[in-house]
RNA sequence: GGCGACGUAGCCAAGUGGUUUAAGGCGGGGGUCUGCAAAACCCCUAUUCGGCGGUCCGAAUCCGCCCGUCGCCUCCA
């Protein structure tokens, strides 16, 4: 049985989907800049979550979306000179690539904003004629105070957040914490014809629509970074029920902890961001995976360069323990039994992950003692899957290499057979440079691809 | 000002009332193996869970206070 915490009640809550299958959607990007490790982690928890719910044998019906219009993309498409439209598409194709570089399972649809927008005038004109939303100049806002549920999710008073004064005021609002759901376009912005003018939409109402539009009034898990439970996640409540009158709009709220940077190395405006693509030309997927899973999905989590350093020999040991492995075939149940507990717990990856180290022990001590060790090593590569890790060594960028390296390993062997020790050692930390890491065992002599260790600064 | 989270070994991080005199990883020390290394294996590396009180037969786990760190309340995974 898996345990779910869900945000709402604050407690672990037993999972059980709704329908035949889970209906899960996570909210996505922004896409108005890189996809950095912040990304990457909230991604990888939810990734992590996806699997393990599939091991468990639910279908998962995943729906992810992409904002594609908003205050940012304006503002930076207007400084390279793109439209709106070039600069979303830009970074949407990089999101897809980064994910599927870190090994995150796609979706099964990406809708955008933009896409949505009649379906989005629509639930926005019936919100107003139920009492729920005016129009004002052309915006439309939500009437919070016609919501009395407000704020349940995320345990806050409209009391409260009116005393803070930050809650950002505008005159043409009933009350401060009243939220657009349609706005009034300027001049050069995007815009769409609606019943209020030329406009576009506020940020919440498209995860509502799209949410409404591909899984169903009820969805059995909205996850997203614990920077959304408000107002965002707030608002599409408020929304969603308002709109369908029906409650409750999502069944499981799940949110991640958020990714800390701890570097000294803080980086200019926007402070210190760290690309996927950055991580990934220094580290291996898998290690960043292993960071990300080290810890539970619910805390935060500080990234560091020397974290990851030490994430990356941690692969590495799965990994030797792996090697050779079937992709399939018989469990050791044990494992896999501890495995299951410790995920069914509101998925406690750092658990699980410890199960996957006690196997390679299991496994290399076996070897040592020269007992079959199949089933062990297929339980690992199996659990490691549902975890989403490769386990894969990094290729090697030319084919050409590989010979190249054989070669050398066979002219180092002659060597070590005519006890030329001093050059045989030679060739072996030559090529240690290189990331090729050498073993002479009593069967030969083993080559590998080594991870890139950490030596050069991040770039600026 | 309001809401919330967290503080466990050199570092990361599970555990949240007895089965733990605290998992797992990284790092470190010693050993086995090896021409030497590497990998792997074995042993060691927190008598203790931020501090102080309290509840209890029993607390890292519950309560109170204090100290410290962080997040959200504005765009954000």
């Amino acid at each position: 049985m898996v345990k779910v915490f869900n945000t709402i009640s604050g407690q672990k809550e037993e999972f059980t989907p709704l329908g035949p299958s889970v209906t899960m959607y996570v909210c996505g990007v922004t896409p108005y800049d890189a996809m950095h490790v912040g990304h990457a982690m909230s991604y990888i928890s939810f990734d992590a979550i996806r699997r393990y719910l599939e091991f468990r044998g639910h279908r998962v019906k995943h729906v992810q979306n992409f904002t594609d219009v908003d205050d940012k993309i304006i503002a930076r498409a207007r400084e390279r000179g793109l439209s709106p439209q070039e600069l979303a598409e830009t970074y949407i194709l990089q999101y897809y690539a980064d994910t599927a570089a870190l090994n995150i399972r796609p979706a099964h649809l990406y809708p955008r904003a933009t896409q949505e927008i009649p379906q989005i005038i629509h639930i926005v004109s019936q919100l107003i004629s139920q009492g729920y939303a005016y129009a004002v100049a052309g915006d439309v806002y939500f009437r919070v105070s016609r919501f009395p549920r407000y704020g349940r999710l995320s345990k806050r008073r409209q009391e409260d957040m009116e005393a803070g004064a930050r809650v950002e005021v505008s005159e043409a609002k009933e009350n401060p914490s009243d939220f657009a759901l349609w706005k009034a376009s300027k001049a050069g912005e995007p815009a769409w014809l609606s019943p209020w003018g030329d406009g576009r939409p506020g940020w919440h109402i498209e995860c509502t629509a799209m949410a409404l539009h591909y899984l169903g009034e009820t969805v059995d898990i909205h996850g997203g970074g614990q920077d959304l439970v408000f107002p965002h996640h707030e608002n599409e409540i408020a929304q969603s029920e308002a709109f369908t009158g029906k409650e409750p709009f999502v069944r499981y709220w799940i949110h991640n902890g958020l990714l800390l940077m701890d570097e000294e190395k803080m980086s200019k405006s926007l402070g210190n961001l760290v690309t996927v693509k950055e991580v990934l030309s220094r580290h291996s997927a898998d290690a960043l995976r292993l960071l990300v899973l080290s810890s539970h999905y619910r805390s935060p989590l500080r990234y560091t360069e020397a974290a990851l350093a030490g994430m990356e020999r941690g692969v590495e040991r799965l990994r030797q323990a792996a090697v050779s492995g079937p992709a399939q075939g018989e469990i050791l149940e044990e494992y896999q039994e501890q495995f299951m507990a410790a995920m069914d717990d509101d998925f406690n990856t750092p658990q699980a992950v410890a199960v996957l180290f006690d196997l390679a022990r299991e496994i290399n001590r076996g070897q040592e003692a020269g007992a079959p060790v199949v089933k062990a090593k297929a339980t690992l590569r199996r659990l490691a899957g549902v975890l989403g890790f490769t386990l894969e060594e990094t290729s090697l960028a030319a084919p050409l290499v590989e010979p190249l390296i054989q070669l050398l390993v066979q002219v180092r062997g002659e060597l070590r057979k005519a006890r030329q020790w001093a050059l045989s050692d030679t060739i072996r930390s030559q090529l240690e440079e290189l990331d090729i890491a050498l073993e002479d065992t009593s069967q030969g002599t083993l080559w590998r691809r080594r991870a890139a260790k950490e030596q050069n600064e991040p770039p600026d």
